[in-house]
DNA sequence: GTCTATAGGCTGATAGAC
DNA sequence: GTCTATCAGCCTATAGAC
């Protein structure tokens, strides 16, 4: 997707049309402008996000689970909706400029879920009682990072300059949830 | 800095020079074009960034504390040079669309700092056996997020949509400081 | 070294035929 | 709904005066 790995401004809107295999007039038509159709893409990946999330929505499973299991479900996310961690990554470092207000409540609610998971944590004794935003940022941070440096990391593994195999997503999803589980455990 | 916020697309030679107080002429006059600048920039940080990580090139340090140094350190950077995590997170993106290729054995080295601490780690039985790969991705993506998401998450906090105080960096690295030592201890 | 003026190319949007 | 043709605006780079 052109705007995931050029950016707003860097994805012209024929560019995007030609990929597509359509007219240019097509969404200004569809979409009324660039702005409109970069705006619905991202509301589609938002809307698909919250409702995985909303499996979380539950005091039944433990915390420390899902913290683990919210980890999963970025993880899968980012497999199936690739384009959303670029993306956002770009608004986040741009303060939103080519954000609509519309999907500011979705940026919200994420935070809100992950401090609510520690939270509950640290009622039941089962997570250490950390700052929720520093938390938030690793989390969030490590997970958007893996998936959206992916075009320069296949780039350098291609041409040799580092030595390594191209990661599979289910690990780095495991090797997370794990660093997690030990590192904010009630007691060491 | 205008290619920090803006990309490389979105900043405009127009703005950078009015920002900076000079003459559009005399970008390409010093710099032979926005691309030199673009790379001048970059090298400069990068230089930089490798001198401050030159410390940790002994092995009397434990890899435990080398693996908290690598952090302060990178916290560090982003706190005195704030563009370079933003405009590398948008090359890792592009997959380095706008990367000299005289920046990219850079990059190879800050992974190959991490591998080595990490090796170090198992040698002396300090930290326990991770993927240097996944490891690397979690530390730098925490870093590199936490610093770069800054202009929205500040416009957030000012907008009162979300309602912390805004973060301390330097309480950041010690959460991601205290995560590690937890997460990758030898026994835990 | 520094500036103004301008060339030459590309951009997003749309009018209007079908 | 879909296309082609085109416009007005903006971009980078540079020629040439000082």
């Amino acid at each position: 997707m052109l705007f995931s790995e050029m950016g707003f401004d860097g994805a012209t809107v024929d560019a995007i049309a030609r990929r597509a295999g359509v007219n240019k007039a097509m969404i200004s038509y569809h979409f009324a402008g660039k702005h409109g159709l970069y705006t619905a893409i991202l509301t589609r990946d938002f809307e698909w996000a919250q409702e995985r999330l909303s499996e979380l929505d539950t005091g039944i499973i433990r915390a420390d689970t899902k913290l683990a299991r919210f980890v999963a479900i970025f993880g899968d996310l980012h497999v199936r909706h690739p384009h959303l961690s670029t993306m956002m990554l770009r608004e986040a470092m741009s303060g939103g400029r080519h954000l609509d207000a519309i999907l500011v409540p979705h940026i919200r609610r994420i935070f809100e879920r992950v401090q609510a998971i520690l939270a509950q944590g640290e009622r039941e004794g089962t997570l250490r009682r950390v700052d929720p935003l520093m938390t938030h940022h690793i989390v969030l941070g490590s997970l958007a990072f893996f998936f959206a440096a992916r075009p320069l990391r296949d780039r350098m593994i291609a041409e040799g300059i580092v030595a390594v195999e191209p990661p599979d997503p289910a690990r780095f999803v495991s090797t997370l949830q794990e660093l997690l589980a030990r590192g904010l455990a009630k007691e060491s």
